[in-house]
DNA sequence: CGATGGTGGTTGTCGGAACAACCTTCGACT
DNA sequence: AGTCGAAGGTTGTTCCGACAACCACCATCG
């Protein structure tokens, strides 16, 4: 057969892979809009900067850890400003720098968001692979994403975390 | 522990697969946008009508084949058609059916597409992976998609095509 | 110190997706 | 037959993401 084609078993595993990308993201929206009224990818930003020294850091991190641009985080963060849930600040360093930090109702709106998300993050993928798969998982997306991000200019998450 | 949050083997799993889920779909998509001018999901259409007999499909049927709403595939599908890659008709039964069906401009242009996609698909996933990860990665996105899809709405394709 | 390339970040525009409302047709029940 | 609920599709609006252009600041070298 071709080579450069792909044989039943790859094209079978690659037709699921799609739909979890295409259902996955769907869900996960639909969780957070509903009971919290925040995207995603607003709440991962929220989250990010929590778990942040000062919760705050510099766009260019931020984006980094959210695997974003900075076109896209500039625009999240200027809604979430408007929500008064983060606020734009100017360091003592670098004059281009910009810093979002996590205000009180930031604060408060991820801490009241986390319990549900986590919930559905269980109920969808966690709880539904064995102890073994979710290894394997790790592994799969730690391999995939060498590829997907080679120079590791997104945040150092990535990196294992053994011993 | 508090059982109801991710331990750290969990949750490194988890970031890596939201990232995976962050990154793939853009470069999918910037791939088949640069090379054909096609969405990921535009060609994921025309690729399934392709495989049809006739090459044509019930709305309905091609949504659940794509994973997408009626909603978002009737806007796509009067998209491609003011392209003239597919045209919509009516069939003999049922008179709320309506079929889309792949026209010959849209047959050469799934042909031109796909060896990139595929391409960028063998290079992103599947050589990333070993064999053996690439079966694992096909047991776990099955089992994902139980709890994405329970009903099994969507297409027949997740079903195991074992023996 | 003045010019020049590069980096960090923002803004504007345009295309696509989600969601809700709507219209038509089918099927069942009376 | 007539009604009623449900299913199949379409249309309209609103919001979010990608992309390109742009501005401000830094760094290097003449």
């Amino acid at each position: 057969m071709d080579d450069r084609w792909l044989n039943t078993r790859q094209l079978a595993t690659w037709v699921r892979l799609t739909a979890v990308l295409e259902l996955l993201p769907g869900i996960l929206d639909s969780q957070l809009r509903r009971d919290s009224g925040l995207t995603h990818f607003e709440y991962y930003v929220l989250a990010m900067l929590s778990e942040s020294p000062e919760m705050s850091l510099r766009m260019s991190q931020l984006a980094a850890r959210t695997n974003a641009t900075l076109p896209r985080l500039s625009h999240v963060v200027s809604r979430l400003e408007g929500r008064e849930m983060v606020e734009r600040h100017h360091g003592a360093g670098d004059a281009r720098a910009t810093y979002a930090r996590l205000t009180e109702t930031g604060w408060q709106a991820v801490r009241e968001a986390a319990p549900g998300h986590v919930e559905t993050v269980r109920h969808h993928v966690i709880d539904a692979l064995t102890e073994e798969q979710l290894d394997q998982l790790g592994e799969i997306t730690e391999a995939m994403l060498e590829r997907l991000d080679p120079d590791e200019k997104l945040g150092p998450v990535y990196r294992r975390h053994d011993s």
